[in-house]
DNA sequence: CTTGCAAATTGGAATCATTCCAACTCATTC
DNA sequence: GAATGAGTTGGAATGATTCCAATTTGCAAG
């Protein structure tokens, strides 16, 4: 069963809705108790499990739009890249990827080997990582249409 | 319609998937032939559409076991994590994950702001990000359960 | 208090990428 | 030229997510 959030949490549930407009609810106030509550990268399944333990009655839906709507005033963080079509590229360098939100295209971006180094050194110790996957979005003038097609 | 695969990316796929123990087939053949043609970071969708043009009797069954075969011997980068549920975290403050390839746990690993104002640094003029995902994949020796639950 | 409205919620159907599977093809070996 | 096994195929199944139309709820105005 999950707890009450503090009184810290709400305010800060209630905060962030209100900015962009929308409510406090009692399934919202759940599913926010439930991620706080433990930190382990939940799925929405595993959220909705968690959340019916104190609200029978919420369905898998509303758990979506919750976690739509925290996403949306950046109470909470999606992990995996929104879910799309899986992507292939044949550039086997190491580089990272730009993704356009405007045009949705995927361009390359060079990664320097002092990069590469920096982040392997920020593991902790027993941490051994073989792939390391960088990918920035925002936009970009795409003044040429290179990168994209060569 | 794609053009054939020259002598040397056609040797290179020849022993890539020798490596393997596997062999070169005229669908494969294709499929990489579309790969290397056009480097937009095509879906599985777009490979089978344009494969097709050469070969209008390929299914799409066989593109996807020609990349999952092709990703296997490292012949070509799968851009977006593989598929699997979106997660979600609470955590704000800048971080990259850790997803332990043996639990399938999901660590979070502090960012220093050096390594984030590196990694802006990199990209080329013109593009202008927001977010930045940084994410390793390999195996640790979980010592305590943490960072998992807190 | 009621009434009414907009925002939220709900359950179920629909969608879409991907996986699964059993039948079929084809090159090779005996 | 039959057996073997990898590879291919189409269609069915799966699973996460989105959509939608029908309620329900929270509040504000009368």
């Amino acid at each position: 069963m999950i707890q009450k959030l503090t009184e810290h949490d709400r305010e800060n549930l209630q905060e962030s809705l209100a900015t962009s407009g929308q409510k406090v609810t009692a399934q919202r106030e759940i599913v926010f108790a439930v991620l706080l509550a433990k930190r382990d990268h939940p799925t929405v399944e595993d959220v909705f499990q968690r959340a019916r333990e104190s609200m029978p009655g919420l369905s898998l839906a509303t758990v979506y739009n919750c976690l739509e709507t925290f996403v949306g005033c950046g109470l909470v963080r999606q992990v995996n890249h929104e879910r799309e079509s899986t992507r292939y590229c044949p550039n086997l360098a190491p580089h990272a990827h730009f993704r356009d939100e405007a045009t949705g295209h995927v361009h390359d971006i060079e990664l320097p080997p002092e990069i590469i180094q920096s982040l392997r050194s920020i593991l902790p110790a027993g941490f051994n990582s073989e792939t390391i996957e960088i990918s920035f979005r925002g936009r970009s003038q795409e003044t040429a249409p290179r990168s994209t097609s060569n």
